[in-house]
Formats: structure tokens, C-alpha cells, sequence
RNA sequence: GCUCCGAUAGUGUAGCACGGCCAAUCAUGCAGGACUCUCACUCCUGCGACUGGGGUUCGAAUCCCCAUCGGAGCACCA
């Protein structure tokens, strides 16, 4: 990441400021961890700034502000201070009122295309002359609720002329008479600051000293530089970073998620197929390999479009020396071995870690995946993985011969011969749950002590333990 | 329609503010190999890029202009 610019001592403070309306994601990712690690390079103050100014098209969710902190702590991002801005309504009232006595604010009676009709002509609005006296007292009226919704708008004045049309005599509150999430807010304001003035007074009253943000909000400077111009303030140092596209997720939004939720077609927010952080944790990605992520990624204006393979990279690195190693035979069939007895196998827990042994109850019965199944035929010979050398004798009802436990056959030779796994005949019932689909199988019974670690299913992937009531629930993380 | 950004290998990045040290960095990916009782890890080797065109200059990935492509804003969303 590139050095922030630092004017002589000032002690950095940023923020990240989402509104609660649903569940961090991995685009919520960037900016948390990005921003905290900035602050933490700097030993500066990182703020959460909960944007819940909107109760009704965004209407931020309850439990989501917990989540949000939840998620930063889990990412190592846990906020040095948290401010919620619907508990700060009487601090942007104060302003609003100070920027009309300026004459710098005026409430609008304008329909919205009416008003843009005068926009993009560059004329004023016939409100935009009003008298401070009159403007006070409409702005009094729209306080209290006088003011139905959509009636009136307190805007900020600009340049009615810029040649910029963004950046025209910006709304600055709105009326919306639906009552807020927040109990203790409820009915309380109908008079709503919209974002460009709720930011532009916080990250002033916040003494932030830098902000880092998408760059679809790169006009919010310009429009906000009026209010500090108005105010004498500065304005903080702002970088922007383009959008954020992961391949496997495309484009996605928290509302659009939310409806698919509520739809059943997601099992909730915490689905594998998610892009959600509480999703990737439940998988078993590490919050250290989803910071590298970031970092790596960096700041750019430039829109990246990424996959999630660099994550699962990271993350693999990271879980491969402690991740406990298992069979789990997917799409099981019975195979039957011939010339040999019940015996007990005690494979390494890790390959080439010294994490000891597990133990598995052989039969002469057991399950292979019919993937590996289908590609045999009679006379094939292969090793299955730490018990014994067998020869395909029948394909329907699958049956082999053992010939011997040796080794040596498996290495010598030019042809190796294969190597593949199976799964005792009572061994447990595994579901995987995967961003690409459910497998069902059976696997090892000592996979059952490993609830809430990530293990890996030799051939199959890496997958965190979720539970293991009557069946094994996992949660695939990557290969 | 008006306005504002951006463009380095398949992907993501470094380099660009102070042109030469860049026949361009690192990671991931892919290919091949070593190791291995996993299609994991590790290690080795290889592949692969300055959007195009002008200009300035002894010299341009770096500066200027144009074009092309991509993104964003002009909400009573954030």
C-alpha cells in the first residue's frame, strides 16, 4: 500500500462508513481491512460509522450492526470507536439551520423532475430566492413533519452554473415518514439527511484526516467542499479505488441478496454460495488470508475484476501444516476384497506434520467413490491409500482381490500403479455444503472430533467441520 | 445530453509526482519437472504485458495531444 500523505503530526483517523442493511460481504472487506490497516500502520484511530440515515430504501437491518462488528473484530479490524448516525440527527439539524442563516441552504417545493428541469437548464429554482426568514421557517415546518413525503427537499446551494451538472445545488434532507428500525428512534425524525451532508458533517465532526472510498463517490467532494467551504473547514485527504468485481460472485447487491434470501434460494446469510464474510468464515477462510487479499490488491482507481483463486491460494498456505487429513468417499459404491480380513489402518493425521494417527475399522467391505469406480475395469490393479494392493475381479457387484501390502509395487516400475481412497463400511454419513453444490458420502467416523476445525478430504478439498449431530455437515472451502 | 475518472502478462499488482538504473517487479494462473501412499504442501524450470496513433526529447511505461476501450456521477440511495 502506498504511504499515506501525513501534514506534519497529525495523528490519522479513518473510518469505515456502511450502512447496516445487510451483512458485510467481501466488497465490505476492502475497505475495512484496507482502512484499518492504514490506520494501524500509523497508529491512528479507526472509526465505524454506521450510515443509517435511510429508513426506507435502504432500511438498515437491526441485527446488522452487530454483524458489522463482528466481522471487523473477526478481521482484525475491531473499530477504535463505532458512531451511529441516526443517533446524531439534532447535530445535523444544528447545521442545516446554521447553513440557512448563512443563506446557503434553501428548502425546495420543486417535484424532482422540475427541479432538474432548471438544473440542466443551469437556472435557479423559484425557491432558491427565498428570503433566510422564509427558508427557516419552511425548514421548521419539514422538521416537525408539516411536510408530507417527497413535498420538500433542503438542498444546498453551489453553483447553480457549474458545468458540472453533479455537482449542482445538492439535496441535503428529505422527508420519509416510516419509522426507523431502531426502537429507540422510531417515529422520532421525518427529516432525513441524505448522504452528502450527513458524511460531509461527520468526517468533520469526526476529525477525520483521510478517507478512502469508491470512486462513485469521487463528486461527494466536490459537492461536500462547499459545506466546509460555507464552514471554513478542511477537507480531509481522499483517495478512491474503482469497483470490485470477483469472477465467481459477479455482480451482486445487499438487497438483491436479501430477496434471494427471502426467497428461499439462498439458505441465509451465511449460504457457502455467498459472497458474505459470515460465509466465507463458516468455509474455513482464514480473516488473515482475506487481509492479504486486500492488501495485495491494494488502492487503484482502476476496476478489478478478480478471482477468488488468489484467496484460496492464501488461504491454503495458511491451513495446509494444521489441517487434519480424512477420506471422504463422494457418491459411494461397495466394493468387496477378497483373500484378506478385517484389519485396522492408522494413516498419518498430516502427511509430512508430526500430528499422529487416526485409526479405521477396515472390513472387507467398503465404499470408493464410483467416480473412481467408473474407470476401472477387471484386471486393473491400484493401491488403496494406506491398507493394501488390490486386482479388479468383477465390475457389477464390484469386487477385487487383495494381492499384498507392499509398497514396492506402487513406487517401482515405470507405471505407478493408482492410488486411490475409500471409506470404512460404517463409517459416518458426510453432506458437504459447496458454492458448487452438495456432495453427499460417507467418511471416516474420527472426522466427528474435528467440529469447528478445517481438515482436508484427501482428493476432494479443504472444508471446515460445521457440525455433527447425526450426520457430518462441512463446509467446503476450496481444493 | 453534460461532467469526471481510469488503461502494465489470463487475473491482480510494482514502476509513472523527480524521463535513462525497466530487453519491466511480485503474486496468482497455466505448462513441464522434483518430492509425495492425496488432484494438498514444498521446491525447480518455463509461459506471459507497457491499448493504438501522433508529439516533446539524445532518450518515454513514465511528460503532452488525439483516438479507442472501460467505469462512474448528474436520486427526495448509500
Amino acid at each position: 500500500m502506498k504511504p499515506l500523505d501525513i501534514t506534519d503530526g497529525e495523528k490519522v483517523v479513518m473510518r469505515f462508513a456502511p450502512n447496516p442493511n445487510g451483512p458485510p460481504t467481501l466488497g465490505s472487506a476492502r475497505g475495512i481491512v484496507i482502512n484499518s490497516e492504514y490506520v494501524k500502520r500509523y497508529d491512528g484511530t479507526f472509526i465505524m460509522r454506521f450510515d443509517d440515515t435511510d429508513p426506507q430504501t435502504k432500511r438498515p437491518m437491526l441485527e446488522a450492526y452487530d454483524w458489522y462488528i463482528e466481522d471487523c473484530t473477526w478481521l482484525g479490524a475491531a473499530p477504535d470507536k463505532v458512531v451511529l448516525a441516526s443517533d446524531r440527527m439534532q447535530m445535523y439539524y444544528d447545521y442545516a439551520k446554521k447553513l440557512i442563516e448563512m443563506g446557503q441552504a434553501y428548502a425546495c417545493f420543486c417535484e424532482s423532475g422540475e427541479f432538474k428541469k432548471y438544473k440542466d437548464a443551469k437556472e435557479p429554482c423559484p425557491h432558491r430566492n427565498e428570503s433566510i426568514g422564509v427558508n427557516l421557517e419552511h425548514w421548521k415546518k419539514m422538521v416537525v413533519g408539516e411536510y408530507g413525503e417527497k413535498v420538500a427537499v433542503l438542498r444546498i446551494k453551489t453553483d447553480i452554473k457549474h458545468k458540472d451538472p453533479a455537482i449542482r445545488d445538492f439535496g441535503a434532507f428529505r422527508i420519509v415518514k416510516v419509522p426507523h428500525p431502531r426502537p429507540e428512534i422510531g417515529n422520532k425524525y421525518v427529516a432525513w439527511p441524505l448522504l452528502d451532508f450527513e458524511g460531509a458533517i461527520e468526517d468533520h465532526e469526526l476529525g477525520m484526516t483521510h478517507i478512502i472510498r469508491g470512486k462513485d463517490l469521487m463528486d461527494s467532494e466536490k459537492r461536500q467542499g462547499y459545506i466546509y467551504k460555507y464552514f471554513g473547514w478542511n477537507y480531509p485527504k481522499t483517495t478512491h479505488w474503482g469497483r470490485i468485481k470477483i469472477h465467481e460472485f459477479g455482480k451482486f447487491s445487499t438487497s438483491g441478496l436479501r430477496h434471494a434470501i427471502e426467497e428461499g434460494e439462498y439458505s441465509g446469510w451465511d449460504d457457502p454460495r455467498l459472497p458474505t464474510l459470515r460465509a466465507l468464515r463458516r468455509r474455513g477462510i482464514k480473516p488473515e488470508a482475506i487481509r492479504k487479499f486486500m492488501i495485495e490488491m491494494g488502492v487503484g482507481e482502476t476496476d478489478v475484476s478478480i478471482s477468488l483463486d488468489t484467496l484460496y491460494a492464501e488461504n491454503r498456505k495458511m491451513i495446509d501444516s494444521i489441517a487434519n487429513r480424512y477420506f471422504f468417499v463422494w457418491d459411494p459404491v461397495e466394493i468387496e476384497i477378497h483373500g484378506t480380513k478385517p484389519r485396522t489402518s492408522t494413516p498419518p493425521l498430516h502427511p509430512t506434520e508430526d500430528r499422529g494417527h487416526r485409526t479405521i475399522e477396515v472390513d472387507t467391505k467398503m465404499y470408493v467413490c464410483s467416480e473412481d469406480a467408473e474407470k476401472l475395469e477387471i484386471g486393473d490393479k491400484l493401491r488403496l491409500k494406506d491398507l493394501y494392493n488390490i486386482e479388479i475381479t468383477s465390475l457389477a457387484p464390484l469386487q477385487a482381490k487383495h494381492t499384498g501390502d507392499s509398497m514396492e509395487v506402487v513406487n517401482k516400475g515405470e507405471k505407478r500403479i493408482r492410488i486411490i481412497h475409500w471409506a470404512p463400511i460404517n463409517g459416518v454419513s458426510v453432506k458437504v455444503l459447496a458454492p458448487h453444490g452438495e456432495f453427499k458420502g460417507i467418511g471416516e467416523k474420527q472426522i466427528a472430533n474435528e467440529i469447528d476445525n478445517t481438515v482436508q478430504f484427501e482428493r476432494f478439498g479443504f472444508c471446515r467441520i460445521d457440525s455433527v449431530d447425526h450426520e457430518i455437515i462441512a463446509y467446503f472451502a476450496h481444493k
